[in-house]
DNA sequence: GACCACGGCCAC
DNA sequence: AAACGTGGCCGTGGTC
């Protein structure tokens, strides 16, 4: 055994329906029996999370379930690192290969992960077999309930066994090894040297532990597919016709995004390291700036040392108060003190390039796979409304307000040489959704384009659309907005403070905005009296607004679970709708009203993963996606084919005529050949 | 060392 | 007393 120590180990005798599959002849009895499921269970086990990085399966499970109702498993271990007897590696790819070659449908929690690992690793899984991703189907049905799929079967009481045995004997192992090779469990260490999880997973333990760990994984999956899948689809429920068809899209999902993560993106790594260094000697000469000007010395990224200096030393005025009730450094109560010492703007830019780089240069290093790209996770099931979260790196919060070091941080974000990366983002997309929703006078008249009623309506093709499109006068929504709710004229002297003050309320409308926040605003810096003045007077020319919500909280007070659901048949429960507290209650009505409007918009990107994803698959776009923004696709091409993939990655994410009347949806398509930073309006004319 | 809460801050 | 939503990740500082 690997480490020179013995572990000792109280292996459960496999469960009834289990089997360990190491000779050619079980693997033969293994394929035999699969290859006549109709539906099969699937998990890799490996030696890491990173498929790029070096890690590979030790070992799959294959099961389904019996006409007899019960679940029946093969693990076939391939690469466990504990001297014991294994599947030879490629009798084993080719007998996972012959179980699936009549593309059963795949089941399995987390599947992406899977289907990526398999991917790589050479186990052929059929592009078009379909998947059922017990993840996902949980957070279908319940956006707020924990997902790991502990949890999940005890929720859905699908359970054989007691729920957390084998994964703390699991766990009991891998602890037990960190120590003895001296690394860190699950953190990676400072140097960049990977955990033990990262670097060795699961293959040091034992086969007996592992195998029957595998083999309940799966008929867990296998169980909670029957009961989850139904519920999932909302079947019996109102929007239950939507829902289906969300549910296969979520399944295609699956796939699609392990497409994007399997592509990844390059990434300069020795330019990152540079920009690493650039900016540690620039917060040295900074900091000794903002030291002078304080006439302290501290390290400047510590909250509490910097609290006691701005509050206690400098006796500053308390501006701001944290959650907990400690006088807030955050930025805003930085720049608020401007006034009362001139420190504050220095401080402030040594921040943001301290941010800068503790989180986006060495760090976002860190991240490279071997093969020079990132590989982020994109969770379909991270957020709460329906949009996307990503981690490992998160490319969602990737700098671009901060001019310099959004291009400096950009650069790093490189393209290959023949290659375009298309930037495809809806236009106004939340505020679209809330005019949808809303049906607010004011922002449909905004939005009212005669080209596309009369493309909506079947008069005109898509090309004579976008042609006429393209000649209509560009409407700004915000002028609209404050010409129609403040009166304001483009000519007078407060034309700018209106139309920035409209701005700012229709942005923060979707997020439930009040009046304190207009006038918290530190961009335009109103008088109170002004600011609950264009608040109330907003809300009047826009009554619909609060009509809307109002009718929302209404009815999903009624409704048992409260919950609503949106065009897609998503559900959002947000319970503490009942709360007897007003605090309680407010923040519930902007948590679902956000949703609402938030969720609405993300659907439209993930619908139109999967349209690009399929179109790609079918051979109608010479295109990939790599990843993806909210509101925003990125996708790579050849450059010779930046027009034809311009023009119908556009179309395809354009294309959901008949689903918000009146209310075009449109996407704006931007271009590099070279790197993030260097990004540019594509024209289509040029084409 | 592992885990957590917190404050802060990047994005949409 | 609060005071616009959804996330992920960083560093600090506490606990066990």
């Amino acid at each position: 055994m690997a480490g020179g120590r013995r572990l000792i180990v109280a292996a459960p005798a496999l469960s009834r329906g289990h089997h360990v599959a190491t000779t050619p002849e079980q693997l033969r009895e293994m394929v035999a029996a699969v290859a006549a499921a109709p539906e099969v269970g699937l998990d890799f086990e490996t030696s890491g999370l990173r498929p790029f990085n070096g890690d590979h399966p030790i070992g799959f499970t294959l099961g389904f379930i019996a006409s007899d109702g019960h679940p029946y498993s093969w693990y076939v271990p391939v690469a466990h690192r504990t001297m014991e007897a294994q599947a030879d590696a490629s009798i084993a790819r080719a007998a996972f290969a012959d179980a699936l070659r009549h593309r059963p449908a795949i089941i399995g929690h987390n599947l992406k992960f899977d289907l990526l690992m398999g991917r790589v690793h050479g186990y052929d899984i059929p592009d078009t077999a379909p998947v059922h991703d017990t993840l996902v189907q949980a957070h279908l049905i319940d956006e707020n309930r924990s997902l790991r799929l502990e949890s999940v079967v005890s929720d859905e009481a699908v359970s054989l066994w007691q729920a957390t045995e084998m994964s703390d004997m699991v766990d009991r192992v891998c602890r037990g090894q960190a120590k003895v090779r001296r690394l860190t469990l699950k953190k990676r260490a400072k140097t960049g040297e990977p955990s033990y999880m990262e670097q060795y997973g699961h293959s040091e333990v034992p086969i007996a532990v592992e195998s029957e760990y595998s083999c309940r994984d799966v008929a867990h999956a296998l169980l909670l597919d029957r009961v989850q899948r139904p519920k999932a689809m909302g079947a019996g429920r109102p929007y239950e016709a939507q829902r289906r068809y969300l549910y296969a899209n979520e399944m295609l999902l699956v796939r699609a995004l392990m497409d994007m993560q399997f592509r990844g993106q390059l990434i300069d790594k020795p330019y990152l390291l540079a920009l690493h260094q650039r900016l540690s000697e620039e917060l040295d000469v900074r900091g000794r700036d903002v030291g002078a000007k304080f006439g302290a010395v501290i390290p400047w990224n510590n909250d509490n040392q910097l609290r006691d200096l701005l509050y206690k030393h400098l006796k500053l005025p308390v501006v701001k108060e944290t959650n907990k009730g400690l006088p807030a450094v955050d930025r805003s109560a930085l720049l608020q003190l401007r006034a009362h010492h001139p420190g504050m703007e220095a401080l402030s830019e040594w921040r943001v390039r301290y941010k800068v780089r503790s989180t986006y240069t060495e760090s976002l290093a860190y991240c490279v796979d071997r093969d020079g790209r990132v590989h982020g996770d994109v969770l379909q099931h991270g957020t709460k409304t329906g949009r996307f979260s990503m981690k490992g790196p998160n490319l969602q919060n990737v700098p671009t307000r901060h001019k310099e070091m959004a291009r400096a941080v950009r650069r790093a974000f490189v393209i290959e040489d023949g290659w375009a990366r298309l930037f495809i983002d809806y236009s106004q997309i939340e505020l679209r959704m809330l005019a949808h929703y809303t049906a607010s006078s004011i922002l449909r008249a905004a939005y009212h384009s005669p080209a596309y009623e009369a493309y909506a309506q079947g008069a005109i093709d898509i090309d004579e659309y976008m042609l006429r499109r393209a000649k209509e006068p560009k409407r700004d929504v915000h002028s609209e907005q404050a010409k129609r709710t403040f009166g304001a004229d483009p000519a007078s002297p407060d034309w700018k403070t209106k139309r920035r003050a409209a701005k700012i309320i229709n942005f923060g409308v979707p997020y439930g905005m009040q009046a304190q926040g207009l006038n918290a605003n530190p961009d335009l810096l109103l008088p109170q009296a002004t600011a609950n003045e264009y608040f109330a007077t907003y809300h009047r020319k826009n009554p619909e607004i609060s009509a809307t919500k109002a009718r929302l909280f209404q009815a999903m007070v009624a409704r048992r679970g409260t919950y609503f659901a949106n065009w897609t048949g998503r559900c959002r429960h947000v319970p503490a709708l009942r709360a007897n507290s007003r605090t309680v209650r407010s923040r519930a009505e902007r948590e679902t009203f956000a949703s609402l409007i938030q969720g609405a918009a993300g659907e439209l990107t993930r619908y139109s993963i999967v349209k690009l994803y399929l179109a790609r698959r079918e051979g109608r776009l010479p295109a990939h996606a790599t990843s993806t923004v909210h509101d925003e696709v990125q996708l790579d091409c050849k450059v010779e084919d930046i027009p034809v993939v311009a023009r119908r990655g556009q179309r395809t994410m354009e294309s959901f005529r008949g689903h918000f009347p009146g209310i075009p949806v449109v996407a704006d398509v931007e271009v590099s050949t070279t790197t993030w930073a260097d990004k540019a309006d594509y024209e289509e004319c040029a084409a």
